[in-house]
DNA sequence: GCGGGATGCTTTAGCCCTGAAGGAACATGA
DNA sequence: TCATGTTCCTTCAGGGCTAAAGCATCCCGC
């Protein structure tokens, strides 16, 4: 009701499905502002689904899920400040989930040897039994995503992304750190 | 301090900058879990940049951002359940960010004539007038972020984004809504 | 030793976001 | 008309996230 909406939005209506895109139909001038909204669209959809899924299935979440996978790359265990450095999330952050997944049996903390001021946290046996569940759907969830890309567009787009990649860490350097 | 950290980030050391994958390093067997993981990436990585402008230039964010971006495509206002639809986001959230921009000064909120229940928001002059500050910026943080890509890659990957959200929407449709 | 700076972690305030519950207004069919 | 169901919006509880402040511990140069 109420929808004048001209523009995009009319001349792509006889695709099948349409995903809405974040300010999609606006009059949106250079081409890495729209390549921008796509990529951001596609990331929030899947990532919206992602979490979703966890909520649903597992009564767990994506951070959550984030720290495990994490935690199973450190056999040995790993110290709040790796954690939060692999995670691309602040300290206090991470403090938090780390409490959720113990209380939940998921992780153990014990002190550091070497330092006093630092904790290692490590999967415990349940951690990692219930890590194997949620990465199977995990990535069930993720193919079902990718299901309509031909393998050649998956390599290009694998391949563009890196570029991408190397372009956003260049201006990081360029406009100070 | 501690960190045998073996494979892919000892290899990747001589590189300039290198921007840390979530999950980098991961045994990530699936081409599509690559895929997302570095999609994912990307985007975090730009918002978080856009983001952090926001806050340090205009004591902005992001969010309240893409209010003044959608209502400046309905130039006769827009109704709380349009935001939100044109926002991919809740209904309840569109009410507290409708609620600081109004009360700075930048959206008006009239009732509907013809519904009771709904209410109109719409840009004042001064919201107009910062949404362009604002946008420019930001063009220009996305244009930075993209600097290091050659124009047909741009558009390279601009249509692969599309057949992705083309998978990602008839997915959706696969699994029931 | 030991004093001062760096580092690891936690705490807190504050914003974003969701989903569920609830109230008010609408719509519809008997 | 009015009872029922739907729609629009708000409120609230709860989780994620950050930046800043604070505490404990470490390290290093003197």
């Amino acid at each position: 009701m109420r929808r004048p909406r001209a523009g995009r939005a009319a001349a792509a209506a006889p695709t099948p499905v349409e995903i809405r895109e974040k300010h999609d139909g606006a009059l949106v001038g250079r081409m890495e502002v729209r390549v921008w909204l796509r990529l951001l669209s596609c990331s929030m959809i899947i990532e919206k689904r992602l979490r979703r899924g966890f909520i649903e299935k597992f009564d767990s979440t994506l951070p959550r899920f984030d720290v495990l996978a994490t935690l199973e790359r450190f056999p040995d265990g790993a110290t709040m400040g790796e954690l939060s450095r692999s995670l691309l999330v602040s300290n206090g952050n991470v403090t938090s989930l780390v409490r959720q997944l113990e209380s939940a049996g998921f992780v153990a903390t014990r002190p550091a040897p070497d330092d006093g001021r630092a904790s290692i946290v490590a999967l415990t046996a349940s951690g990692r039994a219930h890590f194997a569940v949620l990465a199977q759907a995990h990535r069930a969830w993720i193919e079902a995503a990718f299901a309509g890309m031909p393998r050649e567009e998956l390599a290009a787009l694998y391949q563009l992304l890196a570029t991408l990649k190397t372009s956003i860490a260049t201006d990081a350097e360029a406009s100070g750190k």
